[in-house]
DNA sequence: TTCACTGCAAAGGCTTTGCATGGGC
DNA sequence: GCCCATGCAAAGCCTTTGCAGTGAA
């Protein structure tokens, strides 16, 4: 996605375009394959002159999220990290370094593949799809739209 | 995993086998289909008339975790959940309900097939393979082993 | 002008830590 | 007997919330 496009998007979805969405949308496509956290966005926008607040950066990162336009990442439980890539893929997490890099879903994906063509060996692996199941689309859901405390 | 193959377990890996930690496997067999969190498991567990401290909770569920008898689900961010079952699968996570289910992902797995054999509707997916990258594996690493802040 | 957005401060809530005590092996 | 494990309390830390002020449309 482009700026350009991220622009349109918010207008579309009817969300104002300030000077401090404008900043994240900049921070998060210059470190784009550093999947950054909160944290990082604020420090990188507020180097380069941006002015933000972190909670505007939380609320704004929130709300991109929301509306699908980014992806948040929640594996590192006590900080959240973002993404931009919306196409499906599977992120790749080095336990040593700690560097995340996405790689296609859509090749065949064996343990075997990702060693000889990236290098890395996979120690455990995680699949999650978030969605609705049989009883809540037959409207049957009250419960907040999240995963929850079941 | 049975709760005999878990106690082996522990002596293997030259872990103490407590009555806190038959007592954190017992509910987490029990709760199997809930994953629960620690929370959950400390609750069930007291409930049951075990006794044992909330931080042992944690303790015990990091250090199964980090021996890889359980597998540790951060999706919830700001509470953890916990599951036993050891095999690759996908967790399906309703977004009405909250309900977390699995799925192997042996069978051909595409959201029409999902939705045709488990009344599931994907909205978002996430893919995760936790290893080591080229780099790391060439012995470069001198990083704390977990997916860092880069 | 209007209402969503921003920003500061404080609260919230899960998880971790420090340290003394206790219990497997 | 040696250490790991436990438990209590307190601290840590990312994130959210409350509320008044501000700016995009």
């Amino acid at each position: 996605m482009t700026r350009e496009g991220m622009i349109e998007s918010l207008r579309e979805k009817g969300l104002k375009v300030t000077s401090q969405r404008l900043a994240v949308i900049d921070i998060l496509m210059e470190q784009r394959v550093l999947h950054p956290s909160a944290a990082r966005v604020f420090a990188a926008a507020t180097g380069r002159g941006y002015r933000l607040s972190l909670s505007t950066v939380y609320a704004t990162l929130h709300e991109f999220s929301r509306h699908g336009l980014i992806k948040t990442l929640e594996f590192d439980q006590r900080e959240n990290r973002y993404e931009m890539n919306p196409e499906e893929h599977i992120n790749l997490i080095c336990e040593g370094c700690g560097r995340i890099s996405d790689y296609p879903v859509s090749r065949a994906v064996s343990e075997e593949t990702l060693l000889a063509d990236r290098g890395f060996r996979v120690r455990r692996t995680r699949m999650e799809y978030y969605g609705f199941c049989r009883g809540c689309l037959r409207g049957g859901s009250s419960r907040k739209p999240r995963a929850g405390k079941t």
